[in-house]
Formats: C-alpha cells, sequence, structure tokens
DNA sequence: TATTTATATGCGTATATCCGCATATAAGGA
DNA sequence: TCCTTATATGCGGATATACGCATATAAATA
C-alpha cells in the first residue's frame, strides 16, 4: 500500500490508539482491544479491517479469537516511523490509560501475551 | 494539534509530496512547490492552508512570496517521524522526481535555496 | 492609480468517511 | 443440532474531504 493510505489509516483516533497498544503490548484479539479502548465491538471491528486493508495491520485466526498485529510486511521506514511514534505517544493520554486498562483486564485469552 | 490530525494531514498524496520536498529541501514557496509536484496552484495552496491549520507547516512572508517549512513547533516525535519517513521515501517515485524538478528550476525566487 | 505577479478563497459537486444499530458468520461446547 | 461467544458486515444518514473553476487579496512596480 502506498505511503499516504499509510499514514490515512493513522488519521483516526481509534485506529491510532489500535496501532499505538499493538506496537507496544504486540499481538491482541479484538476483545482486548474492545475493552482497552472501551469501545463498541463493531466499531473496533471496522477500524481494524481498514488497517488490514491498508497493509497496517495482519491477522491470524485462533479457534474463535482473532489476533491482529502490525504488519511484518511493512516497508522498513514505516516499521521504524511506527516505534518513534509509540515512544512519543505512549507515555500521554489517552494511549498510557489504554495500556493501562490492557495489563489489567481479567480473563484475557489463552493466546494473549499475559498467559504464560 | 492531536497526533492523528498530523497524520490525517499527511494522508494524502499531495500533501505528503509537499511536505516530504520540504523536509529535504528546507523552506520552500507556493510557485516552487506548484513547479516541483506540476499541479495548479490553487490545489497546492489550499493543501498548503490545511497543512498549517494541522500544524504541520509554519508560513512567512517575503515581499510577495509566501515560504512553508515543516514546523519548528511540533512535538519532538514528529519531527523524527518525518526525517524516517524522509529517509524511506525520498528516493523513489514521485518524491525523487519532486526533487529533481525543483533542483532543475529556473528563476527560484531570491530567498530560495538555489540563490547564493 | 493601473498593471502584473504571487497567493488565497468562495462555490458547487462528487465522493469518501464515520457512526449506530441490527444482523450475519463462524467456532466450540452441551 | 442448539446455544453461546467472538467477530464481521449490511444499511442509512450525517458530515467531511477533494476537486475544478472562477475570483479575490496583496505586494511590487510603472
Amino acid at each position: 500500500m502506498s505511503p499516504e493510505q499509510i499514514f490515512r489509516a493513522l488519521g483516526d483516533e481509534t485506529r491510532l490508539r489500535c496501532v499505538m497498544l499493538m506496537q507496544t503490548q504486540g499481538e491482541l484479539c479484538v476483545c482486548e482491544l474492545t475493552h482497552a479502548l472501551q469501545l463498541a465491538q463493531p466499531k473496533i471491528s471496522r477500524h481494524l479491517a481498514s488497517l488490514r486493508a491498508a497493509s497496517v495491520l495482519q491477522d491470524r485466526r485462533e479457534g474463535v479469537w482473532i489476533y491482529y498485529q502490525v504488519s511484518a510486511q511493512l516497508p522498513a521506514w514505516a516499521q521504524e516511523m511506527l516505534r518513534q511514534t509509540a515512544t512519543g505517544l505512549t507515555t500521554q493520554a489517552p494511549y498510557n490509560s489504554d495500556i493501562q486498562r490492557l495489563q489489567q483486564m481479567a480473563n484475557r485469552p489463552n493466546g494473549g501475551a499475559c498467559a504464560s
């Protein structure tokens, strides 16, 4: 996908929060994102689909859960750009609170980063 | 301005080309951008206004010319993000051709980077 | 003051985007 | 097969965005 489509995909609060969360926390399923951002599931789901369409995210099914993560196919400049952005943003609201809510979430699915 | 507004501002081909050009070539006036991108002046002008509204660019008048550059007020993460992006993109089309056309432009205004 | 050059903006239109709500799909277990 | 849970999508409406074209503003100069 073209650079401007990548930027356009990041140009929405919900989508940027999702990407920042995955950039710092790794692979997450839809219910984890829904919990962390406290938004309706159809809304999250639709934004994830648009991020995937822009090649920003990749997904994988594991049983009932669908895990999303920042795509490994992203060009190097884009990966570095996201790293920089996360470094700058994740200490401030609402990104820091999203991370906190995720880490305090009970019953995270098994494949999730919290289960050992 | 908020991070997602910065990304949204970059999420358009014309605007991204303008920003990449200024990121690598420094301060430019509207006629230089119009020449380098080979687009209509009202179109360039309107996109510059929207980049300024998103705090991505700052402008300054010098006589008849209005010079735009990447804003020095941008948060550090955003400046670094633009630097990364320019490093990744400016070797490829259409960004490289824009730079080339700018450098070959005759009669660049006096304040421009070419005049000594 | 009239003209030229550089830049910005008003306007109408076409299209894209985002939302909430309801519903569809898909997998797993009783 | 039925039920539950997780996720995706159809739809209609409200709003935003981008465009082309014409025109306005603003500075310099004659």
